[in-house]
DNA sequence: CTATAAGGCACTAACGTTTGTGCATCATGT
DNA sequence: ACATGATGCACAAACGTTAGTGCCTTATAG
């Protein structure tokens, strides 16, 4: 039971005085086919068992070329949302007795080259990518299909890969339509790095909202690039002391709202008596802020479990017909961060919470 | 470049008509040793760079009895204090050329014992844990020494093997200091599991600190059973409509305290007006909740990085004298959550938001 | 009593790597 | 001319596993 190095087959085979082959195939439920004798599975399994054996990986993965690992690369897994598909991906993974090395690309292209280098010597069977970058030359290997791939979160539009994400343009549609039926027309719109999925999807979304509506696209009112806190606060600085005027923010992600709150708390703003905000990804605490945030939100653990889902189709299929993309329908959560223009501004539409 | 499967030594020393053993040796920088020529090594060594060569990790770790790879075993990636530890780990780990397979164990000890023989079975080289349970009887085997060991965040008493944590106990008794500097005797001390040492730790500055201060400890005030979001709101709900009055709640996780406030804002109690609180775990978004949350914040950083240096050690010098444990320091965060119960109700103590 | 089949297991190679050793060839010193 | 030493490389084994095949024994059929 407690033993100072992994037991092998042949420790086992050598107990018993057998030979490796045998114990292999006992071991592996290929008695029968190889006529090892019921009494000696029996022996080589109890003994096995008593041991706590278990097959050595490296060995296993070197010969059968299956390592039984994933890789899982993601711009940084403390941000919540993508902690939340790395959950996913790890529990359906742990049902299908899959193993997952996981690379925190920190939001470098270079890391995330590096990484994927870096899985494929691991021999591991597929990988989850939530890429990071604005051009996809280096994806374009993963094409051909040795090494499976799926993409979360973001896709390339000319790449031919399968990949899981939001349907990011009718969230921010149905986000803007939102702001818009509650009055507003000047909208802000603090975007994420551009060239991703999500920021042109998003924005196109923002620019559709604002046109079926019959409102001029102002581009002095769209500003940002990146997905980090820091853009968010920056950019909401500048954009408050600037001559624009407006009264509710698109936020393209959770960190760049929080930016933007910090913003807008400094610059003395209150929301959403002064300025409302909708963001998108839904946390567990947003319920709880100052103004309890309205988002759109992203079905993150569909995502996630998808994404291993087709995965391990490739896995099991490499020459099945390739997926396309899918959308995943996101969500208005409608709190408290959007004020309705049409009301009196000193009451607070909704809520006791600071009564 | 883009190949369809890895590129190996036998690939390369047939196209050069050379012998795998040499190829080998150009590669891995025992040319001189070796007695390889000079002109062999550059052609070896250009040919294996166009092609993108990189080894078999399996093959090497097999050979080498050194995969490369570290074991990370938390109970809830999602969990932004968690994932904020794996995310240092994982950094580090890259910095020293180690990858890291990554276990979710769900809170579960079942599946933490599992996961950590998978990790034997992967050969890696080490393991943090951030363990769940109460007992540390399947730890033993590690205190032997094989397979290294670090515990993060949690540790056991009895139990011989390294660990980085917070210090509970000062974090939880400056807390509680805090709040009866601000006049609160009757403070609420909502638990986490019972029998994990943040848990005891964190109770005993509570008590030490009611102690300190001549304030009678009342069980009756000292509820709850888990660290999850559930537990904070169950509790505070059966708190609240308990008889016992009290002022101040001291929530032993972020997610307790999350649950706490929405008890607390479903029951109609504002805060801090009608009830303090002070949670652990600092997090970027608690500055913007209704009321910013004053916390006791716990290193995480430093946590996770320790972690993995603490292994690192062990790795390399598995027969150094064992360390101890490492108590990091905690930081009271002061915001808004607290009542200064001395200054007039009606007014909030800080802060311009819902002004 | 012999051919045939079936049962029970071991031998061998292979996955891709590293490392100890051995076998050539060439130059050098005497 | 002959031992000696350096130089340049290849061979073989090993890590732990699986899978194809072969060998021996026993039972069954003719």
């Amino acid at each position: 039971m407690t033993h100072r190095q992994s037991i092998t087959l042949k420790q086992i085979a050598d107990q018993l005085g057998l030979s490796v082959t045998t114990v292999s195939r006992a071991l592996s439920g290929q008695a029968r086919r190889y006529r090892i004798g019921r009494e000696t599975e029996q022996r080589v399994q109890q003994l096995a068992k008593s041991l706590g054996f278990a097959p050595n990986r490296l060995a296993l993965g070197l010969r059968l070329k299956r390592s039984s690992t994933i890789g899982v690369v993601i711009p940084d897994i403390s941000n919540p949302f993508f902690a939340g598909i790395v959950r996913q991906v790890a529990l359906r993974a742990r049902d299908s007795h899959y193993s997952i090395i996981v690379c925190d690309s920190q939001d470098s292209q270079d890391i995330e080259i590096e990484s994927l280098a870096l899985l494929r010597s691991h021999g591991v069977e597929g990988i989850v990518l939530c890429p990071v970058g604005q051009s996809a030359d280096h994806l374009v290997q993963f094409e051909g299909g040795d090494l499976p791939m799926v993409l979360a979160d973001r896709y390339f539009p000319g790449l031919q890969l399968p990949y899981v994400a939001s349907d990011n343009f009718h969230g921010a549609l149905e986000a803007t339509s939102y702001l818009i039926a509650n009055g507003h027309r000047r909208i802000a719109c603090l975007r994420g790095l551009a060239g991703t999925s999500p920021n042109e999807d998003r924005l196109h979304g923002y620019q559709e909202g604002l046109t079926r509506h019959g409102i001029p696209i102002d581009n002095g009112l769209i500003a940002g690039d990146s997905f980090l806190q820091q853009n968010g606060y920056l950019t909401t600085k500048l954009l408050l002391k600037s001559a624009r005027p407006f009264t509710a923010i698109l936020a393209m992600s959770n960190l760049i709202a929080l930016g933007a709150l910090r913003a807008l708390s400094e610059e003395g703003f209150r929301t959403p008596e002064d300025m409302s905000i909708i963001s998108f990804d839904d946390q567990p605490y947003l319920p709880h802020l100052a103004a309890p945030m309205t988002v759109v939100s992203q079905p993150s653990v569909e995502i996630g479990q998808l994404a291993f889902k087709m995965l391990l189709d490739r896995i099991h299929q490499p020459d099945g017909v390739l997926q396309g993309g899918v959308l995943l329908p996101t969500t208005l959560i409608v709190r408290g961060s959007v004020r309705n223009l049409a009301e009196p501004s000193s009451e607070r539409t909704q809520r006791h919470v600071c009564g």
